[in-house]
DNA sequence: CGCCTAGTTGACAAGGCTCAACAGGCGTGG
DNA sequence: CCACGCCTGTTGAGCCTTGTCAACTAGGCG
């Protein structure tokens, strides 16, 4: 599990269709495309393999094309915190862009997963000859971020019902609709700052209380929306 | 060094002020300076002031010239939750960039305050015109994701004490220093997503401990970083 | 088919929140 | 300039939630 991503290094055609499938790049004209594909490199992660681990100076974009990446951290009581969960087109590694990163997280593969990466010269190059690259990069950017304070809100409420609550409103986007967990339970409960023993509680207190209905491991469906907008913080 | 601008386009003066002590804007030249501050409105508040306030619809980047801006959310059982501070150079209002941002929070001048605003429009078109605006821009959005990254696994933490520690450990940046907070402690406690009275009961804590002095309302030295970063968490 | 991990459930203890009362700065107004 | 008052911060006591530890069940993968 230790064991090193494979590189490759061939046709322009796997790079293009590493490229062209990613958000980012997604309004760019064909010719740009090819301009941005000529610099990316692909790499492949079976599952359970790790993609980089810390303390590694990085200096390079890392893009999910396939599959999934988790993104965690290790602390020194060797419980593992899940920062977040990388799916298709999301990108870890922006930091490096400007400033030597030192990752302090590992990413691991959670299935077979495939990446793009871009070096930091490469893509500052990229940006200064493409105007809608650095929009479309800002946007992205700025949609995290949004993201991440949100989540910063949301641990900062101390009870975890309404911490619970509040995440599954935003996957399910308040709309009463099946929806599959994007990691496992015990990395949700890292992720959501409690226990699984609580977690497994928690969603337990919401079925009874008729807002959710579980199904299998990773699948939820939301029954009642209004009931769980009541529970959630806001 | 804006005087002999000033002298050519006097009416800028003050917009030129307000964007030449900016970070973002540090290293255009001259003449690119000269179109940010074209576009720039600076706008002031003073003390107790809302800037802005939640369900606005906004295409509006505000950053901070002079002073401090509260950015807090209202919650529906009355308590504030303090998102963060904005100090001089740092700015808001950047998902209004791409998005119709309708802003969920409250910001509040916390002293007389200076900012300059730029419209959504104004922005996008200085970028495509500028690719190192681009750039820093990126810049310090990457820097804002990763501290905000940073909170949210703070916040994750369930005990109350190694919280406060990794916060002071980021403030003094692992030296033993003298430092301000950056807000009220019953703000801080918000921040940190605990009731003022376990803040004020760990921070007595870690002066027991002999890592903190504290003197005044917001004054705290860090007298033994070690002890703080054995009672931080990672 | 069996093992191994993920997830659940239960009992207990510990930590933090709540409520309430008190102290201490700072600004305001006399 | 002082005094008053208010808001900020502190301290105390009790309860409630959640973490901890342990045992058990259920899936999934070889």
């Amino acid at each position: 599990m230790v064991e090193h991503v494979a590189e490759h290094h061939h046709s322009l055609a796997r790079e293009l269709e590493c490229v062209s499938g990613v958000p980012i790049f997604q309004q760019l004209a064909q010719p740009q495309l090819t301009s941005v594909a000529e610099v990316t490199r692909p790499i492949h992660a079976k599952k359970g393999q790790t993609v980089f681990r810390p303390d590694e100076v990085s200096q390079t974009l890392y893009i999910v094309n396939a599959g999934q990446v988790r993104l965690y951290h290790l602390a020194d009581d060797g419980k593992e915190r899940v920062l977040r969960v990388l799916n298709p087109g999301d990108f870890i590694g922006e930091i490096a862009l400007f400033t030597d990163e030192i990752h302090s997280n590992y990413a691991e593969a959670t299935q077979t997963t495939e990446l793009c990466t871009i070096s930091r010269d490469a893509l500052t190059t990229l940006i200064q000859r493409m105007p809608p690259l650095a929009l479309s990069l800002l946007s992205a950017l700025a949609v995290r971020l949004k993201s991440a304070e949100h989540q910063a809100t949301l641990l900062a409420i101390p009870d975890a019902l309404p911490r619970l609550a509040g995440y599954l409103m935003d996957l399910s986007q308040g709309k009463a609709t099946a929806l599959t967990l994007p990691m496992s339970k015990q990395d949700l409960a890292a992720y959501l700052g409690m226990t699984p023993e609580s977690l497994s509680r928690k969603l337990k207190q919401l079925v009874m209380a008729g807002a959710i209905v579980t199904s299998g491991r990773r699948e939820i469906r939301v029954v009642d929306a209004a009931k769980l907008q009541a529970l959630a913080p806001q």
